[in-house]
DNA sequence: GATGAATGAGCCTTCATTCAT
DNA sequence: GATGAATGAAGGCTCATTCAT
């Protein structure tokens, strides 16, 4: 029978399209952000015409929405593979949290969307909440956790954890800034790796429970 | 009577004119964003026609660049040179520099500046070079001079100083970027106070000379 | 009833659309010029919004070129095309050429474009290097065509083809400019005819190789 | 009584500042073409504000023709004075003249005001019947007065002098719109001096009483 | 369902012109 | 009379959105 019809010239693709827009709109908003976003480009990557993005999502705005929940939702996924516990200790658990945090997010295109929601959450509060509690909190609670318990057990000195705990995640946080917005400009090529040796060794340091230091 | 007078379409400001755009500019680049800054807002606010505006800055860069010059660099050069006044330490040094510009910057509507180069430099690139160029240069400059010289004097470690400057300044970025972003939903209550005690106890502690300590 | 008809707010028309643009451009360059045409009143008249022009045309310099190409160069090619074809003298194919000149441009609205060619060009160097490039070179690469071959055959005189070939031409140029400048304040009316003839008359007596002519 | 009245409005015009308001409007109009031609420029050129154009000139258009009035008067004058009687053939004379008109016009700025002329003609007729009543009609009279007397005395054929005289001149309009319009796209230099003996060996034949000539 | 074609609203920038001093 | 300062009206171009097919 089939081969009677007339091949269409398009193909009913109603379950694969929302994905594949997503994709590439994704891609499009990291590059640049939401203002500069083109509806063209987002169709033309997609492979779809721009009228057909109406199809899926009201307007610009919901793409967008529809964009970060679905990629955060990604996002989170991946971040949960390191939530793996190991019978390390404080320091060693911090440390191999961050440099996972290194390689799968901030060296990867995924920091594409920290970078995201940091520039745009100002604009769009339903993101930032939605990216606030789903996905920082967990941050959070991972690094707090691991602070906690080791000034429990008398690794880390007693710091202010819940204060203490941006400034564990800061540098990270900064390098994917960095690295989507002024590595062009440096001479000096981007060092992940040094980057985050250098913060590692402050942070150890000023960690360590060591005799006593006074207050400057 | 009043009445009578004809009023003037315009007025004649030429001293205050520039000072009046500049403020102007900085709300609505802090409100808006840099792309979605309408000149003829800026215009409206300044209380002035869109035409006047090029009668000051040659274009939207222009004007924004202005408005960096006039709200943050000016602000650096002090701090530079209040540097060389004081005969402190650097640990001092350091602790001041960095609360002066949590008061001067994090915590006042200034730090709508940082956010929106974070946000939008991908986008401009002239944007992302000139405060590259002009600010964050500057800013690196004062935080490895006084790192280094604390070296010399051995008051710090002897750390890479060239990749360490970012983890000294990230908590400060951290903090404008939730301020302006997340704190909206964060139930308790945004403390930068506290959350710059907490970065400068762990950095004054990693930063410390001090007997021994091994790697993590 | 036709009055139940909704009547469509625009038509699709991608057949036709390029045609009728060229045309409106064709007549309002003509009438205003290139500065001073509006992108406009061009679309005004070809029915459509101004932005529909920016979906054939890039911007308004390559609309001209298209008009040009369109208008004059396809003329020209054809002319060139012709030329191959016809067992005639070189007297005759120049004398063709020239007349074919008078009808198809110089005594036709066409005559408009090189007119705004040489009142603008002095302002927008791309529009004349391209009628430099485009249509000049193709007219004089007819003309010196001929008369070198003219020399050849010993039905010209020898004479200076690579600067002559402006001579040729140049009353007809003049002819264009007098129609679109001054034609309205001579008294006596305007016989293109006429003028062609002297100009024939005046050259083919110049360039006939001759017993003796000795210089002045 | 005159040294009671307040001196008149149009007395003061007479002195020094319209003359260079002239001078300086005149560079610029030849420069730019009229659209083109700022304000800004020939205010900053003849030293003076903005403003102050209009103190003497309603508008740019009144300016424009009051350049070109001034400039033409001028320029007439130097025609003037190669029109004085030399007891020389009708070819010698004819010769003169228009080498006369290259050097003094077409290979010096004043070819300006020809070429001025003719771009915007169309777009000011008050300008055109001026250039055609006061500058062409005295051109035209030269010409066909030496070709009518040439004629006479038989050192020239019997041409259509009404007609033929535009072509006699064509050739320096020409190269006057060559020089301003495309020059600088042309890879050659520009040598009027080969232009013109190019249009004069062709005219001198072409006018040459000769023997019998067959068909056009 | 899909899309090519069309558009209206808007933005940055320019400039002749006018006012207040 | 002279001018620095100000502006209103455009113009070229872009783009999210919608319609006709």
């Amino acid at each position: 029978m089939s081969a009677v019809l007339p091949s269409p010239r398009w193909q009913r693709r109603a379950e694969a399209r929302p994905q594949e827009l997503l994709e590439a709109a994704l891609a499009v908003f990291v590059e640049r952000g939401y203002a500069a976003t083109r509806l063209d480009e987002v169709a033309r990557r997609a492979g779809v015409a721009k009228a057909t993005l109406y199809l899926y999502y009201a307007n610009k705005l919901e793409l967008f929405k529809a964009v970060v929940r679905h990629a955060l939702i990604a996002g989170l996924d991946e971040a949960a593979l390191g939530q793996v516990e190991m019978p390390e200790g404080s320091r060693a658990r911090l440390s191999r949290l961050l440099r996972l945090f290194g390689q799968r997010v901030a060296c990867s295109p995924l920091s594409g969307i920290p970078k995201l929601v940091m520039a745009e959450a100002g604009n769009f509060p339903e993101v930032a909440r939605f990216y606030h509690d789903e996905v920082i909190r967990r941050g959070r609670d991972l690094v707090t956790g691991i602070l906690r318990r080791g000034i429990e057990t008398g690794e880390f000195r007693a710091i202010d954890v819940d204060h203490a705990w941006r400034a564990v995640i800061a540098p990270l946080l900064l390098a994917i800034i960095w690295k989507h917005s002024f590595q062009a400009f440096d001479p000096e090529p981007w060092d992940f790796e040094r980057h985050l040796e250098a913060h590692l060794d402050l942070l150890f340091n000023g960690l360590a429970a060591a005799p006593d230091k006074t207050e400057g």
